[in-house]
DNA sequence: CTCGTCAAACCGATGG
DNA sequence: CCATCGGTTTGACGAG
């Protein structure tokens, strides 16, 4: 019995509750998902992991020595024995609290102070509990947009590549009949003529020798891709 | 308030 | 089946 007592102190010390480990450290301190006895007398096995959740923790020592607890009861973290030893202990919250600070976000991404007491009320939290949900919330849903608008961008990236190499290639062809037998003006057809500026040598179909092609097709692209992002200049 | 980070809780894969 | 591992999610905190 004082192995198992031995044990369960080492974890709880070890592993901190209570003092910061990094994940380097903890991967060489046992794994929390260990078996052990957790009842002095030896009557109880508990698998930490998988049954956390059900409300096995009969012992007092025990369960001061490991600072569970069940995710039924109250989630209003104990502010003193949350920080006094530096520790940072995660509640749970259940699917009703996180479903209604959900359907709340959806609607305001911000609450005032009042809000905030309102809600926690409601939910039976602390007022800095929802606080802190709706920072986390924020800060999450900025990153999956970033995460979305970098894909796009990689995409529309891809695309302006891609449009930039077939303009080569229709330059590079254009030069060549340029440079073949035929006049500098290529007759297409009766309605339309391709013309080649003399200055930049780059094609011009009518009426665009003001605006200069392929630049302004960048251009375009680039315009296109702030506006459906939003970006204020790349 | 945001941002970066920590760490508890959770979960799927894997091996004995 | 179960223990364990490695990755992910998410509640919490400190700094700025």
């Amino acid at each position: 019995m004082e192995d198992d007592e031995a044990c369960i102190t080492s974890l709880s010390l070890g592993l901190g509750m209570g003092s910061h480990v990094t994940k380097k450290e903890k991967q060489k301190l046992p794994s929390l998902d260990l078996t052990f006895q957790i009842c002095p007398k030896g009557e109880q096995t508990i698998h930490v992991d998988k049954q956390r959740q059900q409300h096995l923790l009969h012992d007092d020592k025990a369960k001061g020595l490991l600072c569970l607890k069940h995710p039924t009861e109250n989630n209003s973290p104990d502010s003193s024995n949350n920080s006094s030893n530096g520790s940072r202990k995660k509640l749970k919250l259940t699917k009703d609290q996180s479903a209604t600070l959900e359907d709340i976000f959806k609607l305001h991404s911000t609450l005032n102070p009042a809000q905030k007491q309102a809600l926690a009320d409601q939910l039976n939290l602390k007022h800095r509990q929802v606080e802190v949900w709706f920072q986390n919330r924020r800060a999450r849903t900025k990153l999956k947009q970033t995460e979305v608008d970098c894909e796009f961008l990689k995409k529309c990236c891809e695309k302006l590549t891609d449009e930039n190499l077939r303009l080569k290639k229709e330059l590079q062809e254009l030069r060549a009949q340029k440079i073949g037998p035929k006049p500098l003006y290529i007759q297409l057809s009766k309605a339309t003529t391709l013309s080649i500026c003399s200055s930049c040598e780059k094609e011009l179909k009518p009426n665009e020798g003001k605006k200069g092609g392929i630049s302004d097709v960048v251009r375009n692209s680039s315009q296109k891709l702030q506006n459906s992002v939003g970006v204020k200049g790349i």
